[in-house]
RNA sequence: GCCGUCGUAGCUCAGUGGUAGAGCGCAUCCUUGGUAAGGAUGAGGUCCAGAGUUCAAUCCUCUGCGACGGCACCA
């Protein structure tokens, strides 16, 4: 006798082992149809695996997270019965789901053109018809390795030869196509569905490691069903609607250009939308105790070889050679504010000493990684060092987590997650340091009360750190602050401060930013917003448009008034109706539009219309422009 | 950097082995209007750059530059 706990907590008891197919139809024939997979004890097992203790089981349908992982994976495997069929040359290598979807890897002298896509497309649409039942098996690793060698799969061959000798090799086959796979799978291929869509061709690496071969990748998108896949793709076209670099062009404010590859032009807008990043942020850290500095943007090569930058990312500096000197143009400000600390004796009393410099950096990014606003080749951090003794640390990164939350709710960022990362195989430093700093930053992070999850291996090469990924209006992840431990930096730039004892101590060197670099995170709140700005951080905050010609003079006295009381202020007296004007006004995402006509200038009023909404407010112009005035007032003014 | 795609008016994009088009925008004129596009006329192009094939190249080939989608990288 064996018994089953369903979810529910009822228990069914079963004269023998039994598969999660049997189960379902013992439950009954509508859960039994629907049936993808199984649950047992908190393991994923394929519907057809067989249960022969008791145990606590789950049947997986078409709405759970388990069964998309089943689809999209599945899907992965039915594209490869495709290309296998349409084109038996090619090699399959690895096919994984993925978040909103799947991909496979394939190896093959000609690359697949976007029609193949479309035959390949097809084609699973006709396995998915044809109903394959997925079978599992198991092979021993070394006939495993044989049978794929056989077939001309060398990657698969690679792939399983890896795994130890004499290890069950689980087989998935459905119809004759077998692939090596860890599963596990649904039932058979109909159980796919038909909301998948293949999205686009890529190049990738085998095994993901630039010294190898470049395979042809092929992503796609799978879910439960035809709506779940239509609100994908909506999704994707919101992505693309707020795309930064399509707003930048549209806002007018920045642009690219061939002669400057990686750098930004900031057109007037958008400049103004950067000078009021800095101004905040400029406040904030004033508030919080930090002295801002500015340093030199060329240094010559053995500062940089000193502080170790040289060795690692030497090749990523743009260097000019002067005077039969070497200078590097600065990829990063902490050599630099070092140099400050160094002039003079520092003393434990001037300690935690807080460095800010919004610094101007530039490094030489491989040109596939340049990304709109997002990655460039010249950009300028809300950089600041915090030099400090060992038992200062805590404090210090509770006040930084503090800070730094409080700054990304101003902006309407209220889901940011803190990841911590700890020591990467290319480092500088000895164990027991690192040692020290990890212990540092736990027990810092603790006493910040935050939560965080484990990043491991990708600290920086002088120390651990912690980073503030923030969650966008629409879902998406940007990673942007950073506080990083480092007791690497002061001892190979030798800083030191006299400690009560009277004798040199190394400062510890804390590397932070919360923004991270001011056109990455400009080109975040374009995306976040949409281009609709809050009132405050709008390049335009309104446009004074006047009805008739009538409302001319009155409408520029307004404009008038508005500008002097601090606000950024259009006028608009085009020979245009004013229907044109709200709409153009509205594409342009001009948060209000003060509507002047005859009326309005006999009464000395204005008529208030706010971005996307559908009525107006008639207040007289004083009250108008000291309401408007306090409303568009930053945070921490 | 690697794989693939692409580069035509300010923007979005058609198009052709015989030097080119649309919509929007822009300019001028008519129109003075009440909350998401009033009308007419007009200007505007080294078809990314260089080399090659050809009687002839924006179009075909090669090289370079840049952009886009991934991969790799990201102090």
């Amino acid at each position: 006798m064996i018994s089953i706990t369903l979810p529910d907590g009822s228990v069914r008891a079963f004269d023998g082992a039994v598969s999660g197919a049997d189960i379902a139809a013992a439950i009954g024939p509508g859960l039994a149809a629907a049936a993808l997979a199984m649950r047992a004890d908190g393991v994923l097992m394929d519907l057809k695996a067989v249960i022969d203790s008791d145990a606590r089981v789950e049947i997986v349908t078409g709405d759970s997270e388990d069964a998309l992982e089943l689809i999209r994976h599945d899907a992965a495997h039915v594209m490869a019965e495709a290309v296998k069929e349409l084109y038996p040359e090619t090699q399959v290598t690895i096919g994984p789901a993925i978040e909103n979807g799947f991909y496979y890897d394939f190896a093959r002298p000609t690359p697949f053109t976007p029609e193949d896509l479309e035959a390949i497309e097809a084609r699973m649409r006709e396995i998915v018809e044809r109903d394959e039942p997925i079978e599992r098996e198991l092979w021993d690793r070394d006939e495993a390795v044989t049978l794929f060698e056989k077939m001309g799969e060398r990657y698969k061959a690679e792939i399983i030869a890896g795994i130890p000798s004499g290890e069950a090799i689980a087989l998935y086959r459905q119809g004759d196509f077998v692939d090596l796979c860890r599963g596990p799978h649904l039932p058979s291929t109909g159980k796919l569905g038909k909301a998948f869509k293949l999205t686009k061709l890529a190049g990738a690496y085998w095994r993901g490691d630039s010294n190898n071969e470049m395979l042809q990748r092929i992503y796609g998108t799978a879910w439960a069903d035809k709506k779940q896949l239509a609100d994908y793709l909506h999704r994707l076209e919101e992505a693309e609607r707020r795309d930064h670099r399509r707003l930048g062009r549209e806002m007018e404010l920045f642009h690219f250009q061939d002669e400057a590859s990686g750098m930004v032009f900031w057109h007037p807008k958008g400049w103004t939308l950067y000078r009021l990043l800095v101004d905040y942020v400029r406040r904030k850290l004033d508030k919080a105790g930090y002295v801002e500095v500015n340093t030199p943007q060329l240094v010559d090569r053995t500062l940089w070889e000193a502080s170790g930058h040289w060795e690692k990312f030497g090749e990523h500096m743009f260097t000019i050679e002067a005077d039969d000197r070497t200078l590097a143009l600065k990829p990063m400000n902490c050599p630099c504010h070092v140099q400050i600390f160094r002039q003079g004796i520092k003393s434990y009393r001037d300690l935690p000493l807080r460095m800010a410099e919004f610094g101007s950096c530039h490094r030489d990014e491989p040109s596939g990684a340049l990304h709109g606003l997002m990655r460039v080749r010249a950009f300028t951090q809300d950089d600041a060092h915090i030099f400090c003794t060992h038992e200062q640390i805590t404090a210090e990164a509770a006040a930084f987590c503090e800070l730094a939350l409080g700054m990304y709710r101003d902006f309407g960022f209220t889901d940011v997650a803190i990841k911590f990362a700890d020591r990467p195989p290319g480092r500088a430093g000895s164990d027991a340091v690192w040692d020290r700093a990890e212990a540092a930053l736990e027990a810092a992070a603790e006493a910040a009360g935050i939560g965080y999850t484990l990043n491991p291996g990708d600290g920086a090469f002088y120390g651990p750190k912690l980073d503030f990924v923030l969650r966008d209006a629409i879902g998406r992840e940007w990673q942007c602050g950073t506080f990083q431990v480092d007791f690497v930096l002061p001892e190979r730039l030798d800083a030191s401060y006299v400690g009560e004892d009277g004798e040199r101590h190394r400062p510890v060197m804390l590397h932070r930013a919360i923004l991270g670099s001011i056109e990455r995170f400009a080109g975040i709140l374009i995306e976040h917003y949409a281009g609709r700005f809050p009132l405050w951080l709008a390049p335009v905050q309104a446009v004074v448009a006047t009805i008739t010609r009538d409302g001319d003079a009155f409408a520029a006295e307004a404009a008038e008034s508005l500008r002097a009381a601090g606000l950024r202020v259009e006028l608009d007296t085009s020979n245009e109706k004013i229907g044109y004007k709200v709409r153009l006004h509205s594409v342009r995402k001009v948060p209000l539009l003060l509507a002047v006509g005859k009326r309005e200038a006999a009464d000395r009023t204005v008529s208030i219309r706010r971005l996307g909404g559908a009525d107006q407010e008639v207040l007289a112009l004083d009250e108008a422009v000291a309401r408007l005035v306090a409303e568009a007032s930053p945070p921490a003014a």
